[in-house]
This record gives structure tokens, C-alpha cells and sequence, in this order.
DNA sequence: GATCGTGTGTGACTTTATCACTGAACTACC
DNA sequence: GGTAGTTCAGTGATAAAGTCACACACGATC
């Protein structure tokens, strides 16, 4: 029974009406879910697990734009959706998850028919606006440094955080010896402890660096 | 008569009962329509005119994000109309024109019976969220001198272009002194020529810097 | 335990950002 | 028409970040 908040607003008949169309679809982690490019199948509904959402430059380079968890709504569908060009980022499943897939038919019938569900795709319309603004600011305008400690700091809930050097520079949108300099710089100061596709906080707190 | 694409598609009895809602507003060059933190009044239309939308990090630095033509939609609003949350960015006339002003209940009503409405509502956000995505790439991946040179480019249509090195360095998101510097260097290279306020547009072609 | 693929470390150099300051060009006002 | 004030532009010094090239280290596998 897929759960999922936007779904659970809508009224019985027309909530009804919609599962009977929907495709569950389960993803195990590293799985491609769209690519640059694709033609875009229905709208994604994340019921459970973790994607993380990034775009490769023509530079070749890439950048991690967002995630969707639990609850969330694909966004960039919509507009793919909508326009019928194809992505223009890649989704890449980091934690093993299941989503209900609604098609086309169905997402203009909800949004039709419900002001509920209408109102859920603006508010996360909105948000995801939010967050690449954000981004923009980010990647423009904060030093490197600080970036990273901050996304360190707000994955440290285990202590040991497992990614590789390469991987922390796509999140940040910077290059991989970038990355291995500052995270060197912050083993000398005592604040991670380093070893292959591993990083150990220990010493790192927030606003490790005061205004 | 306000003409907007968006309104244009509307069945007659719809757009009539709209248009009586609609209030337009005429806004001079320069004029701010709406800053960070402000509550949205209601979706405006571009019907004529220029506007930038533009935001301001913590550190101090602003980015121009992106542009409101003739017949486009300012999908921001949406999502602050929607949260009820505040604007994170400000919007500044470029050239002068005039917007039609849909406040919510007319927006939620055209929401609910129109599917062009809905249609033109969902394109827009699709391409604004292409926008801010093909931002964030060129911000963290592109060379300055390029991006500074592309800017020139798409707008020396008139040959010289009035814009001081400040607002140049808001529209790439950098230093005015890095601007200062890049079109010195293009002067030395007969690319431009330079006064006050103003940058003449000589020797610069498509592609100046082959791959 | 030799081999290979993938991660990581680092020097040298370029580009971009920041800080601090100078001088030039325009505006307005006496 | 001279002068004071303001806004723009230029530039040196230095720090941060990105690029290129390459060495080496770790861990899986044969």
C-alpha cells in the first residue's frame, strides 16, 4: 500500500481512482532512475530510500543539484512532463527505495480534479526553486572550505561518513584534489580522521569558522 | 487591453470574468517590484517590458538569476503565493513596462478550470527550474572570461552596451574588480573598447575561444 | 606475494577572489 | 567656470580555488 502524503490528501473516490493506475517501483541502491536526456514516463512519487538528483557541465564535470527522500516529489518531472524535453540532470538512488510512478493521464486528471494536489506540486514547485536559488548563492559566493565542513557536519550523525573524495567533490561542484587538500588541511588539525572511502569527524563542530 | 499568451488561451467566459479581477500596473525603469522577504500579493503577468530577478547571499554578493520578458510568467511568485513563505530574491525593472497583476483567488480559481492555464502555468516552471540548473553549472563550472564574453555576446545587438562594471560583475556573480580586470584584457586585445559606463563591442565574435 | 584498478597526496602553475588604495569622470552647486 | 562630492575604473599584493601531471597506497584477485 504505497504511502505517500500528497496521495493520502486526496479524496476517497478520486484517491482510488489513482492507485488503480499507479506503478510501484522499487530501486536498489547506485540504480540510474533518469538520465540527461530521457523522455520523461510519469511523475515519481518518493515513498521510501534516497536519490540524489545532479547534472554533468560540458566541462564534463558534475554537481549534485538536490535530493528527494521520503515523502517528496519528483519535480523536474513535471516540467519534462509538461514541455516533453527530456531531463536535464541524472537521478542516481543512493539508499534502496520504492516509488509510485504516475502517469501522464492521471497527474493532469489529479490536478484537474484536486486543489489538494494541486496545491502539493506548487509547494514543492516552490521549494525546489528555493533550493537552487540557494545553490546558486552557495557555489557562487562561499568559500570551499566552509562548504565542506558544513555538508560534513550535516551528514556526521554516525561519526564515519563513507564516500570518496571524488564523490565529495561532485556533491560540492569542485574538483577531486580540491576536496583531498581541504580534507588533509582538516586532518592536521585534528577535526577528521582520514582513510580510503572513509572520513571519521572528530573534532568538527558547527561554525567551525566564526564570521 | 492587457495581452498575455496565458490569458489569451482562455476559454471567453473565463478570461472575461478574469480580466475584470486583474489589475494592471505600470512600473518605471529601475523600480523594485518586490524584495527578499516580502509576502507575494499575486502572480504577475510580464506584458511589456524587462525585469531581473536577482538575489543577495549572506556574504553581501548579488547574482542576477534570471530575466522577465514580454509574455512571461513570474513563476516565483507561484511558490511564495502558495507557502505564503516570503520572496529569497528581489526583482528590478530593466525597461519600463507593465505587468497584470492575478491575485490568488483568481489565480486558484483559473488553476481549477483551465487546463490551458494549468498547462502554461507548468511550462513556465519547467523552463525557469532549466534555467536555474544551466545557472548553477555555469557558476560552478564555466571560466569567467567565457561567461563574460558570452554575456557581451547575447546582448551586442546595439554595438555598444551602457552597464558599469559593478552591475557586470552582479550579472556574473563575481567581483567588480575580476570584470575590471577580464575587460582590460579584452581592450588590450582590441576585442572592446571602453568608457565610462559604457563598453563598445569591436572585434568580439561567437566562439572566441574554440574548444 | 605480484598485479591491477581505484583512491589519495602533492608540486607547480593558472585563474579567480579579496583587500586596499589611487585616480578619473561626471554632477551639482556656488 | 571652478570646486566639492560622488560614482566608476584601474591596479598591486596576496589568498583561495582550479588545473595538470604524476607518484604512491590500498585492497581485491589470481
Amino acid at each position: 500500500m504505497p504511502q505517500h502524503s500528497i496521495l493520502d490528501i486526496l479524496p476517497a473516490q478520486l484517491r482510488k481512482e489513482a492507485m488503480e493506475k499507479i506503478r510501484i517501483v522499487r530501486f536498489p541502491a547506485g540504480q540510474v532512475l533518469f538520465s540527461a536526456g530521457e523522455r520523461c514516463q510519469g511523475l515519481p512519487l518518493v515513498l521510501q530510500g534516497s536519490v540524489k538528483v545532479q547534472m554533468t557541465g560540458a566541462s564534463g564535470h558534475s554537481i549534485v543539484l538536490y535530493r528527494m527522500g521520503k515523502d517528496d516529489i519528483c519535480t523536474l518531472s513535471i516540467g519534462c512532463l509538461m514541455t516533453g524535453r527530456g531531463y536535464r540532470a541524472e537521478a542516481v538512488v543512493e539508499e534502496e527505495g520504492e516509488a509510485a510512478m504516475i502517469p501522464r493521464g492521471v497527474f493532469d486528471r489529479l490536478m484537474d480534479q484536486s486543489p489538494e494536489f494541486r496545491l502539493g506540486i506548487m509547494e514543492s514547485y516552490g521549494r525546489r526553486l528555493d533550493d537552487l536559488m540557494l545553490l546558486v548563492e552557495e557555489v557562487a559566493f562561499h568559500r570551499m572550505d566552509e562548504r565542506l565542513e558544513e555538508w560534513l557536519l550535516a551528514r556526521a550523525s554516525r561519526g564515519v561518513i563513507a564516500i570518496t573524495h571524488q564523490e565529495l567533490a561532485v556533491e560540492l561542484g569542485t574538483a577531486r584534489e580540491v576536496v583531498s587538500r581541504l580534507l588533509k588541511e582538516l586532518e592536521r588539525q585534528e577535526m577528521v580522521r582520514l582513510s580510503r572511502g572513509k572520513i571519521e569527524l572528530t573534532g568538527l563542530v558547527g561554525s567551525a569558522t566564526p564570521a
